[in-house]
DNA sequence: TTAAAATCGTTTGCGTACCAATCATCCCAC
DNA sequence: GTGGGATGATTGGTACGCAAACGATTTTAA
């Protein structure tokens, strides 16, 4: 290797390629929306619906991993677009049972792949191997990340 | 390698580790927050204006890949906070120079490396050739999601 | 020179996303 | 059984983030 690449350009590289990815699963977000009139959550929560069965709203929450208080929102306008309803729970008073209408389920079966599913895509289209790469650099990023606090990180506070 | 992890599993650990990331910059935004009353996007606009000197809130903007309506309400909220000030260009009447405040310098110089940093502190932590490999294997992963248009995607809708 | 086009900042409207607080209901200990 | 804590859904408030529309100003073109 006759001129390596600087770590730290390959740091702004990565930076720049995080970035486009966020891009692009937005860019995929917006044609979703535009065809379909559905965005990027919503038809998240539509297919988690779909495939878990009905649920209450914090399961759902959950199994999108945001907040209820979030979800509330989602789900209120799936409601007004009337691709689901609430039912109360007949076992539990508080609780509600988000069920799916007809048209719900023509929407889930229409729409492609809901949310990260073309990021989903991306790694089918990659090879065995890379993803495993992919997967233990990811690994040991997160690890790094999640390991140390905020103190540990005052001091290179420029550049 | 007796048993090899289904390709499908790496997949679905890929994704859960991208989420693990997001969460945690969002837990460091958070603490950021919590010590110096900023926001990430805050505190980042804080710190570009200071690399960058004076400069129109489109340029702001564009320096930030964010959407110029986006950024004046977080330039409102820092000009509310007495960090920067918006002063009138002398040569184009259209144009504003946001400008540091003594406050606001001080801020940028005390407070830890802004948005990303702690994604930059991840990647700094690793060996060269592990972000090298990383750079690798997003490059694949973005261009195949940036490659093909919605339509090649309509044909996995379910899974 | 003056009318048309482009540019800049802002406002408005929508949709996430969070937290804290509230309200109803449930459940458990007593 | 009943009172008190736990739980589920919602509301209100704040902050991003985008697109579209709007005024003020500048630049370009006729």
């Amino acid at each position: 290797m006759t001129k390596p690449i600087p770590k730290t350009q390959l740091i702004e590289d990565v930076m720049r390629q995080l970035r486009r990815m966020v891009k692009a699963l937005h860019a995929y977000s917006s044609e979703v929306e535009a065809r379909f009139g559905l965005t990027g959550p919503q038809l998240w929560a539509l297919w988690t619906i779909q495939q878990q069965g009905p649920a209450g709203l914090k399961d759902l929450a959950q199994a999108m991993h945001l907040h209820p208080s979030t979800v509330v929102g989602v789900v209120d306008r799936l409601e007004s677009k009337r691709l689901l309803l609430r039912k109360p729970d007949p076992t539990d008073g508080r609780r509600v049972r988000i069920v799916l209408t007809a048209a719900g389920r023509r929407m889930v079966a229409q729409a492609p792949h809901p949310a990260q599913g073309q990021l989903i895509h991306g790694l089918q289209a990659m090879r065995r191997d890379e993803v495993a790469q992919l997967h233990e650099t990811l690994s040991r990023l997160v690890a790094v990340m999640e390991a140390d606090g905020l103190e540990a990180r005052f001091f290179f506070s420029d550049e």
